[in-house]
DNA sequence: TTCTGAGTGCTTTTT
DNA sequence: GCACTCAGAA
């Protein structure tokens, strides 16, 4: 993405470019060899000539997604069906947008900068904002507030209404505006109880009253770039009927991942042509958290009547046994389309099963996959082949010391990115309020950064003069302080800041932008403020600032800059340097590494305890899918960790081994003998093991278990549909998706690690633990036993934990 | 304005 | 158990 391609209005005429189509034919013709349809399987084959209508690809881990979307734009680049301008190919990430456009371009042969509507839907959305910005009560140079500028505005507004803000916190209306925004809900949509359920009962008010703030300042959040677009598109007939003639084509990647504006967006749009194809796989959607709809892509066919269903099933990417055990696991899942991953390669003798072991702690836990990686080192793996996926990110931090002491080099993917940071925010404020005298946010954020002097009642005073004018605060500035209204100190302050601000606008037309940003941070002091911080962080701060600077060298102005910076603006790709990724299983979603460490499969961590709490079946379900996510990262190795004991918020808890566990399939696991689970610290790989044994000392006990409601469940649904022949796993035909299902979570919990049998504690009996020392038995459910422990106080163990101890 | 202590909350993250 | 936020005092 470039900054010239925004504000141009060309590429709604109707005489669009012929250069790619014309290159695609000539290099890119469908059957010859080295044609794009080359070494295509024959369901690839079909998804991307299936042209006609709306199509759904269900394309599961590894099976050639982004090659069938790509071979699919040269496709009808190469027949002629449309030119450039008149696909509309969304994505969610810039990451995904760019790497479309390269692999078309290297399809189609040469950069694909006729391609005007390929992108995030957020920056396709303000590019529609930008076009029509009128018609929705806006300036087509609107900025876009990002979650900081949010949660200030919102605080402002609840403080102005007098609302406790303990109680009603700014961050947590911020949310449920997202979540509303999500939906497609404008003020006057949300549910009523929904509305009365915050801000003591003015929720709707508020809303509204944040979105009359934004039209203000001539502002959008993320949520409205998609809301927003909806809204013009809905209300203005003709402007929808103008890009339905456009859109001859609409492609969209991870389908799954869409929300319910997303959703309506693009029926609009495909309302048009009915050429709409959605690529993703519900077996791979984890985000409902955060707005997605699984139900968009369960109920694609009838959401687009008519439209054809492919499933690519054909994994090029990981062994059997990796593929099985995923497989497998994604079995136990009730809401899903269903497909079967199976891959064409033979066998190879040495290939790995899937590992699963133990540890006592998450220290040891680190120790051994760090031991684990050299080993893999030596046999030649390079360190960039290897990742651990954690489910929370608190797990990275045991790594990193690990990993620090032994030298092994590491990357954290994830963090926070570079355009969130304090300095980058500050920097761009500058730039923002250099460019658009009106932008308030910009304005508080820096009018006292460096400080200067002006505090929050003068802040206050410029505030409340502001909204009773109707100026912006810099309006408000200028003619508060021409009056006697600020004494001093104070008005030298604001007078010599609005000098500056005045200056640095002037420069603008005259001056290369990149300097300008430098003198601009030089002069207003922000520069030295770090240069004079001794704080550790504070040469990072500075380095960040001259990577801003130089990052907006690739753009041709400071409007186009700042234009991009908060939607386009990734994070770098990262040093070259050989090291072992370390990220969440999120981040880790369309990725894939030789070998996976996937380290904390416990109940409680993973499926996570909230994910259940709040998810019920759905949650669990949602978890389930981060696993299997998980297992098909890897190509050859995967290797699965769990630990006894792990310290959660502060206190330690002994803990249980995830009910996924339960759901690998015997045959493709192998389980790994290291005992010391169990076994104390150090140099316990030995197998005597003083605690007695336990269900996962060997492999015997450990398939035993497969006699679990997981597993029949599992089976009874193989049953039902009947088996692939492909040896994989089936699962059922007919989605059967229901909203109202029971929540029996808590109930499922334990019961498949318990080996049938009496139990083997009663109340009252007194018991040892080898973390929590002695106690007595309070109470026994199952295999799970609470205990009062002498010293540790009440907890709920399982009983294998526990030793008979004698009074 | 800057320091300090109390209070809180604590999965996942893109745009 | 820690990291972050915010109100109130120096």
């Amino acid at each position: 993405m470039t900054a010239s391609q925004n504000h141009d209005d060309s590429d709604f005429d109707a005489s669009p470019s012929l250069g790619i189509a014309a290159r695609a034919m000539a290099a890119a013709r469908p059957g010859a060899a080295g044609g794009y349809l080359q070494g295509m399987n024959p369901e690839q084959r079909e998804a991307v000539e299936t042209l006609d209508g709306p199509v759904l690809v269900l394309a599961g881990a590894g099976t050639g997604k982004t090659r069938v979307l790509t071979t699919r734009i040269a496709h009808i680049l190469a027949t002629r069906r449309a030119f450039p301008s008149q696909i509309l190919a969304v994505t969610f990430t810039n990451k995904a947008a760019r790497e479309m456009k390269e692999r078309v371009g290297q399809l189609v042969g040469g950069v694909v900068e006729g391609m005007p509507w390929l992108g995030t839907f957020h920056s396709i959305g303000v590019r529609m904002l930008r076009k029509h910005a009128e018609l929705v009560g806006l300036k087509s140079n609107f900025t876009i507030l990002d979650t900081d500028d949010q949660i200030r505005l919102i605080k402002q507004l609840i403080q102005a209404d007098g609302i406790d803000e303990k109680r009603w916190p700014a961050r947590q209306f911020a949310s449920a505006l997202d979540g509303w925004k999500n939906k497609g809900l404008r003020p006057a949509d949300i549910p009523e109880g929904e509305a009365r359920a915050y801000v003591n009962g003015r929720g709707r008010e508020l809303y509204a009253a944040y979105q009359a703030r934004l039209k203000v300042l001539n502002a959008v959040d993320f949520g409205d770039l998609l809301l927003e677009a909806v809204t013009l598109l809905r209300e203005n007939p003709d402007v929808l009927a103008d890009y339905h003639k456009r859109f001859r084509f609409i492609l969209v990647d991870e389908y799954q991942d869409t929300n319910v504006v997303q959703y309506l967006w693009l029926r609009l749009l495909a309302q048009g042509s009915h050429n709409i194809c959605c690529v993703g796989d519900d077996d791979q959607s984890i985000y409902g958290w955060r707005g997605a709809e699984v139900d968009n892509i369960l109920r694609y066919e009838r959401d687009f009547p008519g439209a054809k269903v492919i499933r690519l099933e054909r994994n090029y990417r990981s062994t059997a046994h990796i593929l099985g055990a995923a497989s497998h696991l994604i079995a136990h899942n009730e809401a899903r389309l269903g497909k079967t991953l199976f891959t064409d390669l033979p066998q190879a003798d040495d290939e790995d099963k899937v590992f699963v072991a133990s540890a006592w702690d998450s220290e040891e836990e680190a120790r051994s996959i760090g031991d684990e990686i050299e080993r893999y080192q030596r046999g030649g793996t390079p360190l960039n082949d290897i990742a651990i996926l954690v489910r929370a990110s608190f797990q990275m931090r045991e790594f990193e010391d690990r990993f620090v002491t032994s030298g092994i080099p590491y990357r954290v993917i994830g963090g926070p990115r570079f355009y969130e940071r304090a300095e980058i925010r500050d920097a761009l404020a500058y730039f923002r309020i250099v460019m658009q005298p009106a932008d308030d946010l910009a304005f508080e954020r820096i009018v006292n950064t460096p400080r200067r002097g002006i505090g929050d009642t003068s802040v206050r005073t410029l505030h409340d003069y502001g909204r009773a004018e109707g100026v912006p605060l810099t309006e408000a500035t200028h003619q508060l302080v021409a009056t006697e209204e600020f004494k001093g100190k104070t008005r030298t302050a604001l007078r010599d800041f609005l000098d500056s601000l005045g200056r640095w606008r002037d420069l603008v037309p005259a001056m290369k932008h990149t300097e300008l940003a430098e003198l601009i941070l030089d002069e207003s002091g922000y520069t030295a403020m770090w240069q004079n911080d001794r704080s550790a962080d504070a040469p990072g701060r500075l380095e960040n600032l001259k990577e801003l600077i130089r990052s907006m060298d690739e753009f041709e102005s400071m409007e186009g800059f700042l234009e991009h910076i908060s939607l386009v603006m990734d994070r770098d790709a990262g040093e070259q340097l050989d090291a072992v990724s370390i990220m969440t299983l999120h981040s880790a979603k369309g990725l894939e590494f030789d070998t996976v460490f996937l380290p904390g499969w416990e109940e409680g961590l993973f499926p996570h305890q909230r994910a259940l709490d709040e998810g019920g079946r759905a949650g669990l379900e949602e978890e389930r899918r981060l696993a299997y996510v998980g297992l098909t990262r890897a190509k050859r190795h995967c290797l699965i960790w769990f630990t006894s004991n792990r310290r959660i918020h502060g206190s330690w808890q002994s803990s249980i081994p995830s009910r996924f566990l339960d759901e690998l399939p015997a045959g493709h696991v192998e389980i790994k003998e290291t005992g010391s689970a169990y076994g104390g610290y150090g140099s316990s790989f030995g197998r005597q093991n003083p605690y007695g044994a336990s269900r996962f000392d060997s492999v015997e006990r450990f398939q035993s278990n497969y006699d679990t409601p997981g597993w029949q469940r599992a089976q009874k649904a193989q049953k039902a549909a009947g088996s692939t022949g492909r040896g994989g796993f089936s699962s059922p035909a007919q989605p059967s998706y229901g909203r109202g299902q029971p929540k029996l979570i808590e109930g499922e919990l334990i019961a498949k690690s318990v080996v049938e049998g009496a139990p083997k504690f009663a109340a009252g009996d007194r018991v040892f633990h080898v973390k929590f020392g002695p106690g007595s038995v309070a109470a026994v459910d199952g295999n799970k036993v609470t205990v009062d422990f002498d010293k540790a106080g009440q907890k709920r163990v399982v009983d294998s934990f526990l030793e008979r101890a004698g009074n």
